[in-house]
RNA sequence: AGGGGCGUCGACAAGUGGCUUAAGUCACCAGGUUUUGAUCCUGGCAUUCGUAGGUUCGAAUCCUACCGCCCCUGCCA
């Protein structure tokens, strides 16, 4: 068991940090958290994270809270909570606890006043900008406030006179005592607490202060017993501060801060801001467009959640800034929906092919294997040949290049599954488009194995005419077509890729996807994975393009 | 400028003084199988670990200096 775990589990630091700790019996088991702000939608930048975070716990047989962290009312919505704890559960995760931040309102609270009767932490009357003046320089020191000095009489009744809303905001705020001299910026005095005359989505008005990020997460970790609180690396300098508290504060546990990388990829943007521009201005249809990073937007493409998490693993876990190609995302993508996604055939540009030989009014059935590639098969659905089919327009060629081995004047190709077929007779309209093939099937070659064992090298996708049923497909492509959008002076959304989508409103698929449920995922013979948008309905089929089959042919072309 | 991090193949990433004349994956290249030009299989792909010195019988791994990149001056997280 631990054996197989071994071989599949990469090495990381953090593995290594958490192996130490339990085999040293510092703890008996581990505790981790997610800590999402609910701010947003999570995108997979988050996925690596909450791998990391539940994977962890799960692999050391531990436990890992979903924290919602709630200390900023004015951007926060309980719309997001819902989103998150369903990417969450989607990719397979399972929370202990769920908690809020805000649940620790009132103890965070008297610990900020322990710290005032301590004389670590003073009420600040300043402005901001005078904050930020007497803040200094990364060269040069900070200078103390003038009410650094007030004595615990005064910071007491003044705290609590921002508790109980009696001043504007701004006014004051509580910072904590440290040091103003110091070489790390978060040291020089930060902010505990401001004032915010604002609704809170989970405490109402109860509140006219809320506590700073910095303020709140130690304890919030130490309230929990989490023993590893995995963050990324932005926050490393934040540490010696999470750890200042939690010296500081009579708190039932101590944790440990450790930073890792977060997750980019080439070709897009990560970074919330952006997102929300991406959505607000319209450059895509929402948050859950098939084309955003989102889980939401994955999800809907068609992506697994095993591909993400399979995608995290292989990603590892590191402290270097880095960006990963894409091409490792799709290779996780087309690696899992390979061996899940039942075989299908759908022409998306048809052409009409005459079987001239073949009886009118005549279905020829075949039965064809869902999974080709495996012994078995994997079960199998049934194929109607009629005299009329469709095939893709791209697959005929009137004066074929060298190589190819498709539809061409007088060139023999299978139906996949089904027939081989020879092209007789090429028809053009008035203004020379191809809009019509006449062909021969050799009826002794049913299935696609001729009796006299010649070889026939193309074999090519198709639907009955009659049978198929018309779709709408949706073609997606990445968004930005630079690897690194808005990189420099540029701005991002002019690198969008004009062609991320391409609708195709005239696709004929095999009839037995007609009952198809949203959120299905199939493979498209010779073309790709895809899967039933939301949108679809029995009677208006709509289809998205998750990712195409790798095509060494379209590379060498 | 001060502080904190990080630099191993095109992209990720193992490795923590000898079993490494540096794993694995993606990408790429070359073959084979194939009723998906898919999958699968085989082979190739860093004499070198940011650079320069040093320690050592022996260094990607230790020391020194230098170079490069990222983060930090929100009452955001």
């Amino acid at each position: 068991m631990s054996e197989s775990k071994d071989e599949s589990a990469a090495p990381n630091f953090v593995r290594d940090i958490i192996a130490d700790d339990l085999r040293s019996g510092k703890h008996p088991q581990i505790v981790t958290r997610f800590p999402p702000e609910p701010n947003g939608y999570l995108h997979i930048g988050h996925a690596k994270a909450i791998c990391v975070d539940f994977g962890l716990a799960k692999e050391f047989g531990g436990r890992c809270t979903l924290r919602f962290d709630d200390t900023n009312p004015v951007k926060e919505e309980t719309e997001f909570v819902e989103s998150i704890k369903e990417d969450i559960a989607w990719l397979g995760f399972e929370w202990s606890d769920i908690r809020f931040t805000s649940d620790y309102f009132d103890q965070l609270y008297a610990w900020a006043e322990d710290l005032i009767r301590a004389g670590k932490a003073y009420v600040d009357s300043q402005s901001a900008e005078q904050m930020k003046e007497g803040r200094g320089d990364f060269g040069t020191p900070g200078t103390n406030s003038p009410y650094r000095d007030r004595s615990v009489e005064e910071n007491l009744d003044l705290f609590r006179r921002m508790k109980a809303g009696e001043f504007a905001e701004g006014a004051h705020v509580l910072r904590a005592k440290i040091d103003m001299a110091s070489p790390n910026m978060n040291m020089r005095d930060p902010a505990l607490y401001r004032i915010l005359h604002a609704h809170h989505h989970r405490t109402g008005d109860a509140w006219h202060i809320y506590p700073t990020y910095d303020y709140a997460h130690g304890q919030s970790d130490a309230i929990e017993h989490v023993t590893h609180s995995l963050c990324t690396l932005e926050f490393e300098a934040h540490r010696p501060l999470y750890e200042w508290f939690i010296d500081n504060l009579d708190v039932p546990s101590k944790p440990r801060q450790i930073e890792f990388a977060r997750l980019n990829f080439t070709y897009m943007v990560m970074s919330k801001r952006k997102l929300r521009q991406l959505v607000e201005e319209d450059h895509v249809l929402g948050w859950d467009d098939p084309r955003m990073p989102t889980l939401s937007g994955m999800r809907r493409r068609g992506f697994s959640p095993a591909a993400i998490v399979n995608l995290c693993e292989r990603v590892g876990v590191s402290k270097r800034n880095s960006q990963v190609d894409v091409s490792l995302l799709e290779h996780a993508v087309r690696d899992d929906l390979n061996q899940h996604s039942p075989r299908h055939m759908g022409v998306m540009r048809p052409l009409e092919v005459v079987l001239e030989n073949f009886p009118d009014d005549h279905t020829e059935w075949f039965e064809a294997p869902q999974f080709p590639g495996r012994e078995d098969g994997g079960g199998t659905r049934r194929i109607p040949l009629t005299k009329v089919v469709y095939v893709e327009h791209d697959d005929f060629m009137e004066e074929p290049v060298k190589k190819w081995r498709r539809l061409a004047p007088g060139v023999e190709v299978r139906l996949r599954y089904a027939a081989l077929v020879t092209c007789k007779e090429v028809v053009k309209n008035d203004v020379g488009d191809v809009v019509r093939l006449v062909c021969t099937w050799d009826p002794e070659a049913k299935g696609g194995n001729p009796a006299d064992g010649r070889k026939v090298k193309g074999t090519i996708h198709w639907v009955s005419a009659e049978h198929g049923v018309p779709a709408t497909v949706r073609n997606y492509d990445r968004l930005f077509s630079v690897e690194n959008p808005g990189a420099g002076e540029t701005n991002f959304l002019d690198q969008l890729n004009p062609d991320s989508l391409e609708v195709l409103e005239g696709a004929r698929v095999e009839p037995d996807l007609a009952q198809a449920e949203p959120g299905t995922r199939i493979q498209f013979e010779r073309l790709g994975y895809y899967c039933v948008d939301p949108d679809s309905s029995p009677d208006a089929l709509v289809i998205n393009r998750t990712i195409t089959l790798r095509d060494s042919w379209a590379k060498k072309s």
